[in-house]
Formats: C-alpha cells, sequence, structure tokens
DNA sequence: TGCGCAGGTGTTTTT
DNA sequence: CACCTGCGCA
C-alpha cells in the first residue's frame, strides 16, 4: 500500500481509491475531507493521469490554494502547478478570457463585484424615472441574481407567468424591464458581474460544441468542493463538463448549507444521485477535530431539522470541557467577557491568542468585541467586513486602470471623470450618459469628441483634458509594465496628491492603502509565470483576478498570533481550539429575516452547527439581555436554538455579573411566563406614540414611583433604581408593555 | 460646481 | 449609530 493511504481510515481510502465514475462524498464537519480530496488528486497523479487535466472548483480562493498547497507537499514536486484547481468564478473567468469573442464580449471584459452592479441598477433607474425608495436596489439586484442563478435570462424573466405576478403582487412590474436594459448595459460596457461568469460559461458550453468537447477532453477528472453550496447554473456546469468521462467526484456536507440565499439548493446533492446509474456514494463519519462532548452538542443541534441526509458523526476523541453558556446584561459586557475570557484562558492553559476565535452572525456584531480586545491590548484581526478592494480610494484608483483597459467602462468613467475635481460635475455627467444613450454609443466615445454634442466653455475643455490625459496613458501602456502605468496614473491624474494632502488619520490610511496597492500590482507583475497554464501578466489580467478576491484570501499570516473575529459563514472550513459564538439571540441568531419560514429556520440552525463544530476543545455561547441596534437599547429574548442545547453538555451557571439569570435557572413554567411577557413588546412598542410635548427630562434624580414618558414604551411607573450613580438602571413598568430594565445614561424619558 | 448640513433610512450571510 | 441623499448656498 502507498505510504499516502495509510493515515486514512476506511472510508476515506475508499473514496481516494474509486477513481473513475461518479462518486458523492458526504462529509460531515471535521471528518477530514480536505485531506481526502487532495490524496485523491495526488493518488490520481501518483496512477500517472495527466496534471494537466484535472479541475477542482472550489468556493474560496483559500481553500483553492490550501488545496494546492496541500497536494504540491504530498508530491514533493512541481506537478501541483499544472493542476486546475481554483474557485468557481476564477476558473471560469479564465475560460472565458480565452474565448470571449465567442459570446460578443472584449477578451479583457470587466468583471463587476456587487458594488458595481448596484451603480449599473442605480443609473438605469435613474433613467427610467422609478422612485427608489420603492424600487430599492438591492432587491432588483437580488432579483436579477436569482433569476440567473436559476439560468433565466430576462427574456425568460419578462414571459414567466409566475414571476410576472410575483412583481405586480409586489408592486414592482417593471423588474423584468430593468433586467434587460441592465444586461444590455452590462452587455454594452465589456462587463460581467458575478453571476454572469456563471451564465456565460454556461452558454458557452451549451451552444458552442467544440467549446463543449474542448473542456470535457481537457478536463478528465472532475472535482467540486462544498458541493452542497452549488446553484443550479453551476449544477449545469458540472454536469456539461463531465458528461462526457462521467469522472465527476462532489464532496458536500448538507448539514453545513448555508448559502441558499446566494442560490445553493440542497436539491443538487439529491439530483447528483438520480443522474447516473453508478454513483457511487461514500459517507465520511468520523470527526477527527472536536471533543465528545462538542460533536454530541452538535448533533443535538443538527437533529432539529427534518431536512437532512440521516449520517452519525463520532470521534474517539476525549470527553472534553462542557459548554459554557453565558448571559450578559448588555452588548458591551458581553463583549467584555469574552476579553477577560480570553485573558484568563492565556493566563491559566497558556493559549495564544490565535487559539481563539469570536463567531458571530452578521459583522456589524464586531465592535463591542473590538473595543474590548483593544482594551485589554490583546491583538485580534477582523475577517471580512469591508475587503481591501472595496475601499473607496482602492476603486477610484482601480477605476482608472480599468478605464485604460476598457474604454467601454462606462461605469468606471463615471467614477473618475471628475475625481480629483476636474470641473465636470454630475449635471455633465448625467448629460452624458443621456447623450451616448440616444446616439447608441459609448460614454468614451461622446466624450471624444464632446465639442460636437453641445458642450462649451470649461466644460468642454476640462471633458477634452481628461480624455487627453486617458489617451496618453493608453500610449504608454504597450511600452511599460502594469506596474509603472499605474504609479504615473496616480502621479498625473492628481490622484495621489489629493490623497496625499489629506492629513488626517484616515486620509494617511488611504494613502498607505494606495501604495500597498501599487505594490500589489509590483508583486503581480514580477511574479515569473507558471509552468504549464501561462498566465499573462497584464494589466487586464491583474484586474480580473483582484474583483475576485476577498479579504479571507488575503495572506493568512498563518503564524501571526491574533484573535480571529469573523460571521459564522466566513468561518466555514476553518477550527479553532476555542471559540466562542456571541449574540445568540432571536432576531440575531436566528435572523429576523429568517424566523418565519420552515426552510430559512433551518438553514440558520445548519449556521448554528457550522459555529459549533469549528471548535476543537471549548466553547463559549453568549447572548445579552440588551443591546444597541440602530442607534437604541433593544431587548431581545435569548435565541430558541439554547433550547435545543443538551443540558447534560452544558454549564449555564457560569455568568460575567452577579445579576444575569440564565434560561436554566428558569422552570419551564417561568419561561414561558418570560416569553409571554416578552412577545408583545415587540409589536406594542411601535404603537405608542410620544407625546407632542415630549421632551428629554433630566433622569439624574429620578425617584421609585414617578411617572415617566418612553418613546416607544409609552407611559410607565419607576418600581426600583439600582446601580451605580454612573449608570442607573431603573424597572419601569409600562403595563401592557410589561415592567423594563431602562439604563438612565442612554433611554431618552419624559418626566409626568 | 462644490461644499456643508439636515434628514432619512437601514443590517443577514458573500463569490 | 453611521452612512447616504438631497438640498441650499457661495
Amino acid at each position: 500500500m502507498q505510504d499516502y493511504l495509510v493515515p486514512l481510515n476506511e472510508q476515506q481510502r475508499e473514496a481516494v481509491l474509486h477513481t473513475e465514475g461518479p462518486l458523492m462524498i458526504v462529509a460531515g464537519a471535521g471528518s477530514g475531507k480536505t485531506k481526502v480530496l487532495t490524496t485523491r488528486i495526488g493518488h490520481l497523479i501518483n496512477l500517472g493521469v495527466d496534471s494537466f487535466r484535472i479541475l477542482a472548483l472550489t468556493f474560496t480562493n483559500k481553500a483553492a490554494k490550501e488545496m494546492k498547497e496541500r497536494i504540491e507537499h504530498m508530491l514533493g514536486n512541481n506537478e501541483a502547478r499544472n493542476l486546475y484547481i481554483g474557485t468557481f468564478h476564477s476558473v471560469f473567468s479564465r475560460i472565458l478570457r480565452s474565448d470571449a469573442e465567442k459570446l460578443g464580449y472584449p477578451s479583457n471584459f470587466t468583471i463587476y463585484d456587487t458594488d458595481d452592479a448596484k451603480s449599473v441598477l442605480k443609473s438605469i433607474l435613474k433613467e427610467k424615472n422609478l422612485d427608489e425608495k420603492h424600487y430599492k436596489v438591492a432587491y432588483i439586484y437580488g432579483r436579477i441574481s436569482s433569476a440567473k442563478n436559476n439560468l433565466m435570462t430576462w427574456r425568460e424573466y419578462q414571459n414567466d407567468k409566475g414571476i410576472q405576478q410575483e412583481d405586480a403582487r409586489s408592486n414592482r412590474p417593471m423588474i423584468g424591464e430593468i433586467f434587460e436594459a441592465y444586461s444590455k448595459r452590462c452587455f454594452k460596457n465589456g462587463a460581467m458581474d458575478f453571476d454572469d461568469l456563471l451564465v456565460n460559461m454556461y452558454i458557452l458550453l451549451s451552444n458552442f460544441p467544440e467549446s463543449l468537447a474542448k473542456y470535457q477532453h481537457k478536463f478528465r477528472y472532475v472535482m467540486i468542493d462544498e458541493y452542497q453550496d452549488t446553484n443550479l447554473a453551476q449544477y449545469h456546469i458540472i454536469k456539461l463538463l463531465g458528461a462526457l468521462n462521467e469522472n465527476i467526484c462532489v464532496v458536500g456536507d448538507d448539514a453545513q448549507s448555508i448559502y441558499s440565499f446566494r442560490g445553493a439548493t440542497m436539491e443538487n446533492i439529491f439530483q447528483f444521485q438520480k443522474d447516473y446509474d453508478d454513483v457511487r456514494v461514500i459517507k465520511l463519519e468520523q470527526n477527527y477535530r472536536s471533543s465528545k462532548t462538542i460533536l454530541n452538542a452538535a448533533n443535538q443541534i443538527i437533529a432539529n431539522n427534518a431536512n437532512q441526509i440521516p449520517k452519525e458523526l463520532w470521534t474517539d476523541k476525549e470527553l472534553g470541557d462542557k459548554i459554557k453558556l453565558v448571559c450578559t446584561f448588555t452588548d458591551n459586557d458581553e463583549g467584555k467577557f469574552v476579553a477577560d475570557t480570553i485573558i484568563e484562558n492565556k493566563l491559566r492553559y497558556h493559549h495564544p491568542n490565535k487559539d481563539f476565535a469570536i463567531l458571530y452572525r452578521t459583522n456589524a456584531q464586531s465592535r463591542a468585541f473590538e473595543e474590548s480586545l483593544r482594551r485589554l491590548n490583546i491583538a485580534y484581526k477582523i475577517y471580512g467586513g469591508l475587503s481591501f478592494y472595496h475601499r473607496k480610494e482602492i476603486k477610484d484608483y482601480v477605476a482608472y486602470l480599468r478605464v485604460l483597459v476598457n474604454t467601454q467602462d462606462e461605469e468606471a468613467i463615471k467614477r473618475i471623470i471628475n475625481y480629483p475635481a476636474r470641473g465636470i460635475g454630475n449635471t455633465s455627467i448625467n448629460k452624458i450618459s443621456l447623450i451616448a444613450q440616444e446616439q447608441n454609443k459609448s460614454f468614451w466615445e461622446i466624450i471624444c469628441q464632446a465639442n460636437l454634442y453641445g458642450f462649451k466653455g470649461t466644460t468642454l475643455s476640462a471633458i477634452e483634458n481628461f480624455v487627453v490625459m486617458m489617451r496618453n496613458f493608453q500610449g504608454i501602456i504597450d511600452k511599460k509594465n502594469a506596474y509603472e502605468v499605474a504609479s504615473e496614473l496616480g502621479k498625473y491624474s492628481g490622484m495621489v496628491q489629493e490623497l496625499h494632502s489629506d492629513k488626517t488619520v484616515e486620509g494617511l490610511a488611504r494613502y498607505e492603502n494606495i501604495q500597498e496597492l501599487l505594490n500589489s500590482i509590483k508583486e503581480f507583475t514580477e511574479t515569473p509565470d507558471e509552468d504549464g497554464e501561462v498566465i499573462e501578466r497584464t494589466l487586464g489580467s491583474y484586474l480580473q483576478q483582484i474583483t475576485l478576491l476577498t479579504d479571507a484570501d488575503n495572506e493568512d499570516e498563518e503564524n501571526s498570533d491574533v484573535v480571529k473575529l469573523m460571521t459564522i459563514h466566513a468561518s466555514k472550513g476553518l477550527e479553532f481550539p476555542c471559540v466562542f459564538v456571541v449574540g445568540m439571540e432571536e432576531n440575531i441568531f436566528p435572523s429576523s429575516m429568517s424566523m418565519y419560514d420552515r426552510e430559512d429556520l433551518e438553514e440558520e440552525r445548519r449556521l448554528f452547527y457550522v459555529a459549533v463544530t469549528r471548535a476543537k476543545e471549548k466553547v463559549w455561547i453568549s447572548y445579552a439581555n440588551n443591546r444597541y441596534r440602530f442607534g437604541s437599547l433593544v431587548q431581545n429574548d435569548p435565541s430558541r436554538f439554547l433550547d435545543e442545547l443538551p443540558t447534560d453538555l452544558v454549564d449555564a451557571n457560569l455568568t460575567s455579573k452577579p445579576k444575569q439569570r440564565t434560561i436554566f435557572n428558569k422552570s419551564s413554567e417561568q419561561r414561558n411566563e418570560i416569553q409571554q411577557k416578552k412577545m408583545p413588546s415587540k409589536t406594542i412598542a411601535v404603537e405608542h406614540k410620544a407625546s407632542t410635548n415630549f421632551v428629554e427630562s433630566d433622569t439624574s434624580n429620578l425617584e421609585v414611583g414617578n411617572k415617566v414618558e418612553h418613546q416607544r414604551f409609552g407611559f410607565g411607573n419607576v418600581l426600583t433604581l439600582e446601580g451605580p450613580i454612573a449608570n442607573k438602571i431603573a424597572n419601569i413598568d409600562f403595563g401592557p408593555n410589561g415592567v423594563k430594565k431602562i439604563m438612565l445614561n442612554y433611554a431618552k424619558l419624559r418626566i409626568v
């Protein structure tokens, strides 16, 4: 037996050795999925399969990179470099780049990220005179995106009875028309959005038999990671690619399907088994990551879902510590608790910072933890959130580069034509846009001949200067490398000067970001081509690459010793010795957007499952009674998921402050009482209308027995006062709205 | 055209 | 709270 097969268990080995024919690996959390995939690829190469003919698709660049590195390590030579391993989006963009002309796109097409796409939609709404408050950009983008993920064209969208009814019912009958305009505009701009990369890949394979044949022959073995996250477009592409050889191996875990909002459907898992006569299904059920306690708790959580493939995850690890459940008074206390606990565990058990992860449902929750960690001088890093390439100054700079590469890119021109300010304001921009529409020409063509379209005086010369400047840069694009072009661009456009003159802290940071951008361009242009698939080191290929990059893909600085903060979504695929799952409250987790639908709720539960199964040794779960949201204090019930935790695996007595209660201290009867009391506050609270003479009173001398008015809760009686003078808390009986704890420092009260 | 200010509005999750 | 938009003024 080969060395690399030895460390595998029976099922893992079986998966590696099953190289021919369709294979589905159902891989539970922590069951060695990546190990199997990489060993399998290494094994194929070892069997003599040409490494150029293996394709592996992942969802993140990080996963792709890790796979590549591990295979390289296993093989000990350069063969791994020839493998086609990448994200769906990056691999398809590479393929589309070489075949773009077939679809009528320029080969240096621009990739629009979500921001770009939304700004195109905004322009269209303006042109069509639609009310942006009713036709919300995010909503429209979502409609269009999910249509595309289901391989639906704008024409099909307009002709689909069901969809038209839906849009009519929501009183947005124009979406089909917007979809059409949006598609045409992107095409005219020589641009594809994220979804187009999938749609166009599908079109290429289904409409051009010679392309289909080419890639079917090229990719003799196809592997798909995180198969549960694929959508319909991806499903069809995979099916087409694999139809000739049927050597398709998909790896997934239905219990970790958490991207349905992006069109992912578990149906693909079931369909895969129906599509081929001889599908082999292998389940990996031994977990190598978590303690028994953690794994058992996770199993119990997921058992509450009706919709799942039956499997039993087990481990031979120790029982380990109980899960700790903690309730704090406010979100800031929650932050303090986490930071304190990290210090304590560092001291007592010698955990380094990097052993800890703080996982939350939404990015907005990170702030309380940032503050508390900073206060205790604990090094941390936030993953996700605003990625480097989404910062304004970077997008501005990149927009210049985009225009140089593709003058059709109207969005990019609009972004920079007046940045730095050079006297071409919104009025002129809109005018140019309109003329371009009417003349059926590109924005760029119009400004090249601005004198023909009624522009005069200072505006005309400003436009002409801009065109001349951009033409000059285009002139040097072939003579100098991408880095030189980019740095001269910064100098002569006035951008660098503009940023340099801003001496505020933020301004300085922006300036540094630009330097970092230039460095990354330099690095890209100077990296020699790898053997095999030649990646052009041009500005165009650089731009395509960065749009598909996310924060998670940045150099991970594996060794940097920092506490990691991220959303649970971003944590998928990762593991940490110690995990804090925070903000376990109704409306947050489960999200208020996903509470009223069984499917949505089950996805939230899978998300909770993902969070808990990230941990190897220790898990803390916390929630706060009071939390700032939208600037005001709100109260949420403890998450319903907490009730699903097995009590014998949880230590719920731990509290960060003396006065907390935990739901486990209450009898079920009391628990019902709490719920009943709290329920109405959600509905009635908004119904109270503050009196017209509502003026915030000075509450520093508030006394028990005072009558007060609260803007949302209405009129109430002060029952008790507690806490230090600097942070007094009043218990106030708001009658039908129940008794509330009100922090006088924050709440606005009128003493009646 | 550009700047400052008031007012309104919104937060799931991401390639 | 924090961002964005629209409006009025120089």
